[in-house]
DNA sequence: ACGCATAATGCGTTCATCGTCATACACCGC
DNA sequence: GCGGTGTATGACGATGAACGCATTATGCGT
């Protein structure tokens, strides 16, 4: 039964919306993987993606304004970390999901 | 302790990205949180939203293919459903996120 | 102060997607 | 079959973001 919640008002669909864009590109997403199998600084995760580093610093400073990494200065470098587990718990979300269609589809091979 | 877990699969990340992707439009979100509410064709969308009707089909399209909609056919009309309770639990994660974030820059504010 | 290394920012190109207009398709009543 | 209604799709302009190159800012060592 579609148990009919109240519909977000359109400033919350906004914030919603801009926060999924954040995970919609492959790039910002592998930047926080990275991140969470531990810290690291922007060469390191040059040579672990093998994007450009302009590129990189600005993925990590929109992740930033979101408030997915935070970063701490050791000298010359910035060793930037991920702070907390919502996307992982996000990304589980979705894989489950994405497991469960596949299995449909598996059923559905089978017995159609 | 950043309990490294292991790192996903290009191919994974990718599959998680589109997924995302489809929730980073206002307008896809919208129609989303609108079915919810029940089931709905595409006319009753239109007056809903106040988009274009094309424009609607094709998020609808985009919608079906992820397997987060379905429509059954009533005569020359389309009836629209959301389907499963994924996108609201997201939604609920982030929700949180944002209100965390919200009460922590009032701390802020105030000790600051 | 001068080089050297690392990170951040202006700028331009390229590419994808939104959103609309016009058109084609499907279905019903006559 | 023919119009009329409701929906899906091709074409197109506009908008925005990714991505790299070049440059600038920042901090360390000599």
């Amino acid at each position: 039964m579609a148990a009919a919640g109240s519909m977000p008002s359109p400033q919350l669909l906004e914030e919603y919306s801009q926060f999924f864009r954040l995970l919609s590109e492959p790039t910002r997403l592998q930047l926080l993987c990275q991140l969470k199998q531990g810290a690291m600084d922007v060469a390191g995760l040059i040579e672990a993606t093998g994007f450009s580093q302009s590129h990189i610093s600005r993925q990590l400073g929109q992740l930033q304004r979101a408030g997915l990494v935070s970063c701490e200065r050791d000298g010359v470098r910035t060793i930037w970390s991920a702070d907390n587990d919502l996307v992982d718990d996000l990304c589980a979300l979705v894989q489950n999901r994405l497991r469960l269609r596949l299995e449909a589809q598996l059923l559905q091979l089978a017995t159609g």
